[in-house]
RNA sequence: GGAGAGGUGGGUGAGUGGCUGAAACCAACAGUUUGCUAAACUGUCGUACAUCAAAAGUGUACCGGGGGUUCGAAUCCCCCCCUCUCCGCCA
């Protein structure tokens, strides 16, 4: 969330921001101010009115010992009386930064300086591309049709278990996946991320902290029984891990990696898009997360962006790189870059990977801070985080595009992971 | 799941109704001193909000979370969460 000094003091900076993410954000700023002053003057007078009887309240303690019972009792009256009076502010303090906080946190995070107006993925602006997607003659199936010839994927049977958008991956295919895997924290790892391995059931706060909750709950599994839910990606679970710490500032990179199954409800998607592997409900991702210094959170972004490149490049892929405008932006992001892979034989660009900084919008919510040399204030830090990669679209692409007369030729890099080097 | 014990500041840990925002020790930081990868001494050493131009200062809140009793709660009562020990169950 938005922190309530930036819009205090940058009110007409933050209202144009927004404008950018095509909200029109004045009159709940102007709503927010207003609240904001309010709750201070509650405060203000509960905090007097607190302090006097917190004065009485010592002055019969004193009187109890000197003996003078009498005097005591009348002070305890005008203090009961006080009570009454302050319980008043109290209620009326805590509903003011109840309505505040319910108002902060509706705002999105505003974007960054760079970030294009728009309001469709058509608009968003391409960074970079690279591969020569005419280039691909021989990729005529598309990847449900290949997953099937070569007895890979099996859609009907995680219908049958599960439902829907939770596929069984077979032999072959699920060794190519585990291999994805394995590469992919290999690669993370040596590029300085520390691998973890976090749960994948997150309660309410966390939900709360990387901006998932409230509001978005159903895009999330519930298991209402325990009251948690299954994590949508790993940066939940991996950045809450820092909900309510203080960092020194020399523990500045802070970069994670983890592998974890994500969990998405998406519901009312449909057509094309969801087919074979292109929209499941549960898939395999790895993900990158990292804390920085406010100052150079950008930096890193520009550098995870890069690490992300050459992962998709070493799998021989054909990218692009998108920065994302204003209205195809996530809630909780100031900037994101969105990788594409072509997948030939669809003739379509497939997201697989999503880099952003989030600059301050998650640890504000998280309260996640650092302090400046050794004794400074708390500040709050950036999170950024990145996918890479996610698993079934990377699948899809390199089935489709890596389709010879003789089977699915495999990756370099990958036979190592694998053991084999085509799927015949 | 059952029984018991417990959750205090970065750590250990004292505190069972007012003199406790919290002893002591350790760690950390700053300085002084000693001719030497260290010791001794001194000081600093939680967070948030408010007040203030700002700093200092001051006020308020916070001793797992939430409620209650009381003039006054870390301390008493209730609910919840978590940890530990034993038992049960189990990969």
């Amino acid at each position: 969330m938005l922190q309530l000094n930036y819009l205090r003091e940058n009110t007409d900076e933050a209202i144009a921001r927004l404008a950018v993410k095509n909200m029109d954000a004045a009159a709940i700023i102007a709503q927010i101010l207003s609240e904001d002053e309010n709750r201070r003057k509650t405060q203000v007078a509960l905090d007097s009115l607190l302090a006097e009887s917190n004065q009485l309240a010592k002055q019969v303690g004193d009187l109890y010992k000197q003996k003078k019972a009498a005097e005591a009792d009348d002070l305890k009256n005008k203090s009961t009386a006080l009570k009454e009076e302050s319980q008043k502010l109290e209620v009326q303090l805590a509903a003011s930064e109840q309505q505040l906080n319910d108002l902060l946190v509706r705002l999105p995070n505003t974007p960054h300086a760079s970030v294009p107006k728009g309001k469709t993925p058509e608009e968003n602006e391409i960074v970079h591309s690279e591969g020569d997607i005419a280039a691909y003659t021989n990729a005529i199936s598309p990847h449900w049709e290949l997953t099937t010839k070569y007895d890979l994927i099996d859609f009907e049977l995680g219908n049958k278990i599960t439902g829907a958008g939770f596929p069984v991956y077979k032999g072959k295919c699920a060794r190519l996946q585990r291999a994805l895997i394995n590469y992919f924290l290999d690669q993370a790892t040596e590029a300085g991320f520390q691998e973890i391995q976090p749960p994948i059931l997150i309660n309410e706060a966390s939900g709360f902290g990387t901006g998932q909750l409230p509001d978005k709950e159903g895009q999330m599994y519930f298991v209402g029984a325990d009251n948690l839910y299954l994590i949508p990606t790993a940066e939940v679970p991996v950045t809450n891990m820092y909900r309510d710490v203080i960092l020194k500032e020399d523990q500045f990179p802070v970069k994670l990696t983890a592998y974890t199954p994500c969990f998405r409800r998406e519901a009312g998607s449909y057509g094309k898009d969801v087919r074979g592997l292109n929209r499941l409900h549960q898939f395999d991702k790895v993900e990158i997360v990292q804390l920085q210094h406010p100052d150079k959170s950008y930096e890193a972004l520009e550098q995870m962006k890069d690490y992300v490149a050459g992962l998709v490049r070493s799998l021989g892929l054909p990218f692009r790189i998108l920065r994302l405008c204003g209205g195809d932006m996530s809630f909780a992001s100031a900037l994101t870059y969105d990788f594409e892979v072509y997948s030939a034989a669809q003739k379509r660009w497939l997201e697989v990977s999503s880099v952003s900084n989030f600059e301050s919008f998650q640890a504000n919510r998280m309260k996640l801070r650092f302090r400046e040399g050794n004794n400074g204030k708390p500040r709050l830090a950036h999170t950024l985080n990145g996918s890479a990669l996610a698993l079934p679209r990377i699948v899809a692409a390199l089935l489709e595009n890596n389709q010879h007369e003789d089977g699915i030729h495999i990756p370099a890099v990958l036979h190592r992971y694998t053991g084999f080097d085509k799927i015949a």
